[in-house]
DNA sequence: ATGAAAGCGCTAACAG
DNA sequence: CTGTTAGCGCTTTCAT
């Protein structure tokens, strides 16, 4: 493996003209010929564990989420790694399964890795890693999942909005007896989306019973076992919101099973437009999160504090989630 | 930021010592307690980058994939990650979406980054990083997807044979117009499964009509649009075979919307048997990569080649698909 | 524009 | 078991 030295020793000049040379200053053109040509010949790459150890940052960035196998985090982590990569940041991944202690261990983990900042999604609640989160100077952005009082910056969707809206949108057309699957307690945006639920139901004083609240792990099997269990209620909801991608599609796939249509029986919005919500039939009303926003803000957000580590201040951003409305929602009778 | 200076003058013993006790060596319990309380104390954490410089590896290893939002990388970037860090390796995730500059682009970049191997699903044919490769002389082993003749590890399912399984065992329940869904030209995985689709058909002397053989882009949308082109030919296909997730799903979803019935109007055999597909009814048959065994088997290779790196031999891991017979899947009149 | 030299934090001889 | 020391490859003053 070629070293700048190398390269100086070829060409005849100083490894500092090589260095500046590597760093795109201005050498003698003539220099630079014989700079460019060495670097080719001999396939010299730069040592970025030498570059960092220097210049004491890695061009890498953590990024730690509860999974891969989530088309949310996925198409999360997709965007964090090409808006990064776009900047020159490698991104290094973790996942903990929504475990605490592996959270813990895997924060901990990345904390000893050289990287120059992390965006996280964290647990909530029931997350470990927090004394640690609370002592590290290393820049933190936190994504869709928050831990309050953290003094970091986050990025989130304003999920309580969300389900209110979509409540709101039901009721505008009948529905008094509005179900909702949502996500496991203690997870930030499961019990985040549940409140504004609530408060919608209770504000336009629909039906509040509590079988109409059920949870799932966000997993398609919860999606479907939950739907199920709606459908099996003595009395019916008239429509149902569910809370993400992979138990929209598990309800789906309950109702499909048991021929109920969509919208004539059952009403219904799901969470996050990705990839297969798209080809249903009906096309079905949904939650949109902007998953490409929130990523492109949380790397903003990374880049500012990375450049001006001594603002002390922190910010908040809140997304909107839009609802766009489709055929799986119809007009019901109003009595 | 300690360093060891700082724990060597806090605690009055040499660096030395100080890297003994960081690297799990014999020192004296006084010193050890002493050191603990030290770290402890100042926080400190080993620079990594230092570390790897003098060491000259990084515990990191790159993962180059087509992309994220794929419920198969998913998965196997999921199991990969996992096992490298039980192995205590951070993994540094690129993905290339298809698109030959950018795979270039990425690989070239991740060998910038100090990564002390890299696990890589290639394009296939069309790759543009091949010379690059070919010259490198970091570890690599190819996964899923491989390039022939590159002299290096290579991780895959017997893709040929897993379609020309499927293709016997509908057959074998009197099938004899059988259509494929298979993936882009030029990708390796499409490409072996046609031809074992292909081998099969001859050999059984099925139905060789090239309307039976479709190509989507494995994704939901062209699972959905190649099934509605099955459907709408004047002699539909008796049974399909769906040659990965997404577009299973897709297919899945068409058919439902047409109301057609699996498998009293049509067979079906689907791919990767992920958490989605485990939900519909009839239960899929489907042929099941071994997603973990094989992101293991590449992660072992990997750390072979690490352990050893004077070995030049290589080696081909080709596992079997499985294919999971269930439902989806009738006995015609054979006639 | 270039060069000499110091030093980032760590590990690994080597000597004791 | 411990300490001294050289040096990994790079960037960066500071002269020139």
């Amino acid at each position: 493996m070629a070293t700048v030295k190398d390269l100086a020793k070829a060409t005849g000049v100083s490894v500092a003209t090589v260095s500046k040379f590597l760093n795109g200053g201005n050498v003698l053109p003539e220099n630079r010929r014989r700079l460019e040509r060495a670097v080719k010949r001999t396939g010299y790459r730069i040592n970025s564990l030498a570059r960092g150890l220097k210049t004491r940052c890695s061009m890498t960035v953590g990024v730690l989420i509860p999974r891969f196998n989530n088309a949310f985090y996925a198409a999360m982590v997709s965007e964090l790694e090409n808006q990064l990569s776009r900047n020159g940041y490698s991104t290094v991944v973790c996942a903990y399964h929504d475990d605490p202690a592996t959270e813990r261990e895997k924060f901990d983990f990345l904390l000893n890795k050289a990287i120059d900042g992390l965006i996280m999604t964290p647990l909530g609640a029931a997350s470990q890693c927090l004394p640690l989160l609370r002592q590290t100077t290393l820049p933190v952005v936190m994504i869709d999942r928050v831990c309050d009082g953290m003094a970091r910056d986050m990025v989130v969707t304003d999920n309580a909005a969300a389900a209110a809206d979509a409540v709101r949108c039901l009721a505008a057309r009948g529905h008094r007896r509005i179900g909702i699957v949502t996500g496991p307690e203690g997870v930030f945006t499961a019990d985040e989306r549940l409140a504004g639920y609530r408060r919608a139901v209770a504000e336009l004083e629909l039906d509040p019973a509590p079988e109409l609240v059920r949870r799932g792990d966000y997993s398609p099997d919860s999606g479907n076992r939950c739907m199920q269990e709606f459908l099996d209620l003595r009395r019916r909801p008239t429509a149902v919101i569910i809370t993400n991608y992979e138990m929209t599609l598990g309800g789906v796939i309950a109702l499909e099973n048991r021929n109920i249509s969509i919208p004539g029986e059952l009403s219904l919005i799901g969470f996050d437009n990705l990839e297969l919500a798209q080809v249903i039939r009906p096309p079905l009303t949904m939650v949109v999160q902007p998953v490409a926003k929130m990523a492109a803000a949380a790397v903003a957000l990374l880049r500012q504090r990375l450049a001006n580590p001594a603002d002390n201040s922190f910010s908040i951003k809140k997304f909107p989630a839009e609802l766009m409305l489709r055929d799986s929602v119809k007009t019901i009778n109003m009595k």
